[in-house]
This record gives structure tokens, C-alpha cells and sequence, in this order.
DNA sequence: ATACGATTGTGACATATGTCAATTGATTCT
DNA sequence: AGAATCAATTGACATATGTCACAATCGTAT
């Protein structure tokens, strides 16, 4: 079994117990990628088809508003990044995922998502477990949006997804905080 | 059958096919009670330990910020209500549900919601499309918050949700679409 | 009907943030 | 290395929004 099987292997199971033989069914499923820096793996307008799990790498979710892009999610190894609402619907998806930085992802379609719920409610319970999660994460941030200064919301950020700020480029960041480029750039330069 | 169980009847198969025999075992489980204007289904530092129907009325969620009531969710007849994170977790609730109408509920323990996901996996079924609902719900709050004016975000809200503003304090209102009170009632007299 | 408390509306002012334009600094490509 | 492109910073200014104080209005209980 490769690095990348492995790795979304222990990262499945940190979420749920699973034996051996009901994620061995999904094996022939996954099909591993690498993506470079810059590429799409879905764009507005595409039915997303793939949920994608990130073995090494950055990715991006951003939307147009407006001619602007708002950047709603940074996903990095070992996690998940897909448009949820395209996915789980099969509709059009309005949202772009770009990788930020070259990557290795593992894919899994739809379509055997489907199978493997059929095959195993485990399956499906790891889907609710992490559907969970995702609205722990999405509430979190309706919170910092909403109530907190520009400042607060970078301190925020800073704090609890230092590895972001990091790797990703100013002007993405601004918009996933909900402030302007330049007034985020005050923001730093008052900080330091 | 009563016309709260039949409602809520209705409002799950109108999210997944279920047989009757797969939602009569869950009859037993569910708690029919009346609440008052006022009164609270939960409060702060209690651990949501049942998840809510409401047949008739409406709830409000909210929590404290620095001393002030923040408005994240307004649930009406029809709908579920609780706290997902102390819910899914069992942990300690940040939030308070309060009933801003007199209303009936229908609701279900997380223990026997744990023994209807092991009796049928169709439960866990809906648990999970419900769960990604809230997500697109989330998802679609965090756009608004993030890059709209204050007059475009109660111009959403009442385009969306006209039922809430009708219903809702002016007060309430403000925190949920994340602004003052003031600048909400100086948009309202613009508009108008 | 009256009185009380709660809710909503208004005015004056301070301030945070957005916008536009110009500049500087960093990357990439040849 | 130099040119060209892209990203980040900075300044000047306009404006949206928050804050505080007070007035008006509404709803409820007596």
C-alpha cells in the first residue's frame, strides 16, 4: 500500500473505527494524482464529481462576486476539500478549487461514494462525522465574521491557523477574513 | 397518530424515503411538549442532549459576546433546532435556544438517536442530509456576512426569510445579520 | 384609561474600513 | 541580468457603521 493509501487510511480512522476489510473494499475507488501549483481541480460551472482527499499541498475555494474573487476555504494535507453543496446535490458548482501549491491528492467519485454507502453504513457514518465537522468549522467562522474588527479577525487567524498565513498569499487572505487588501496590509504592519 | 408526529412524519420523508415500519420504531422515542413565549430549551453551559422538531412556533439561538446577545439562528415551525456542536459532541453548550412564540415541540434524545442510527442505518441516512443542509445554510450566511453592505444584508434576509422579519424583534434581527440596532432601524426607515 | 417597561427611532459624533491612485518590492520569464 | 508581470504597501479621501444619549412609540398589566 502506497504513502498516500496509508495516510488517508489513518486519517479515516482518526474520525471512526474501521476495519481492515471495509476499507480495503474501497481500494480500487481511490485514484491518486499530483496536481501543480496553479491547476484547477474543479471550476464554476462543473458538477464536482470527486471528493478529494489532499495527501501533501495547499488548495484554495474561491468564488466570483461581484468580478472579485472571495477565497472561502484554504485546505491543506491531510483533509478534505470538495464543493459541498455541488457534490452532495450533483448541481453546478459555483466555486473554484485551485491548487496554491504543487500537490498529491486522492479522489474518490460520487458515484462510488454512493456504492460505498450501500456497501457499508460505515461508510456513511464517516460522511455524517465529517459533514459534522464542516459545520463546527463554518459556524466558527460566521462567528469571527461577524462580530469582530478586521484586526480581531487576523489575530484570529493567526491564532488558531497560524500554518495559513503562512502559505498563503496576502490578498487571499483578505478576502477569506472579510477585509479589504489594504487595510489588511495596515492591519500587519501595525502588528509587527 | 397525532398532528405533531404526523408532521413530523411528513417533514422526514420529504428528506428520504422511509417505510413506515423504519418510522414507527422511532414512535416511543418521541417527546411531544408545549413551551412557552419566553421559555428556554437550552441554556449556556447545559449539554443539548435532545434534538428538537418544533411543530408550531419559533426559537431563536443565540449567545454572548462581550456582554451582548449574539442572534445566529432562527428556527420556525416545521424545522429542526439545537445545538449541533454540543449535540454531536455531547459537550457544553455556548448557545441558548429560547422560544420567542409559544410553541410545540416534538423531540428525540441523543441516546435514543444513537439507538435509531444502530437499528436502521436509513436514520443515519437522514442525519447526514440534514447535517449537509446546515452546511449550505452556513455557507450561504457566511456569504452574506462577509461582502454585503448592511443594507443589502437585511434586503437578503427579507428577500429569504420574509417570515423572520416579520416575526422577529428589529433587536434580534440586528446581531443575526451582524449589524447595530441603530444602522438596522436607519436602513428600515430609508427603505420604507 | 393609565402607567410602566421594553422596544424602536433619531441626532451628533468618532472611527474603522473601503476605494482609488501611485509607489515600492517581489517573482517569473526570456 | 533585465524586462515584464504580479503582489504588497502607502497616502489621501469618502463613507458606512458603531457608539452614546435621548426621545418617541408600542405593548402589557393593573
Amino acid at each position: 500500500m502506497n504513502a498516500e493509501i496509508e495516510k488517508i487510511k489513518s486519517y479515516i480512522t482518526d474520525v471512526i473505527q474501521m476495519d481492515d476489510s471495509t476499507f480495503n473494499s474501497a481500494l480500487d475507488y481511490f485514484v491518486v494524482k499530483d496536481i501543480k501549483k496553479g491547476d484547477y481541480v474543479l471550476r464554476e460551472g462543473q458538477i464536482c464529481d470527486r471528493i478529494t482527499y489532499i495527501s501533501t499541498g495547499l488548495f484554495r475555494t474561491f468564488h466570483i462576486k461581484n468580478g472579485n474573487e472571495i477565497n472561502t476555504c484554504f485546505c491543506m494535507e491531510n483533509s478534505i476539500t470538495s464543493s459541498l453543496e455541488s457534490l452532495v446535490n450533483q448541481t453546478v458548482s459555483k466555486e473554484y478549487i485551485q491548487a496554491i501549491e504543487d500537490a498529491t491528492i486522492v479522489s474518490l467519485s460520487h458515484k462510488n461514494l454512493m456504492k460505498l454507502y450501500q456497501f457499508n453504513p460505515k461508510w456513511e457514518s464517516l460522511s455524517r462525522l465529517l459533514t459534522e465537522k464542516e459545520c463546527a468549522r463554518l459556524s466558527e467562522r460566521i462567528d469571527t465574521l461577524s462580530f469582530e474588527t478586521a484586526k480581531e479577525k487576523y489575530l484570529h487567524l493567526l491564532k488558531n491557523q497560524p500554518k495559513i498565513i503562512q502559505r498563503v498569499a496576502i490578498q487571499h487572505i483578505a478576502s477569506y477574513i472579510g477585509v479589504s487588501r489594504e487595510t489588511l496590509s495596515r492591519i500587519r504592519s501595525k502588528i509587527s
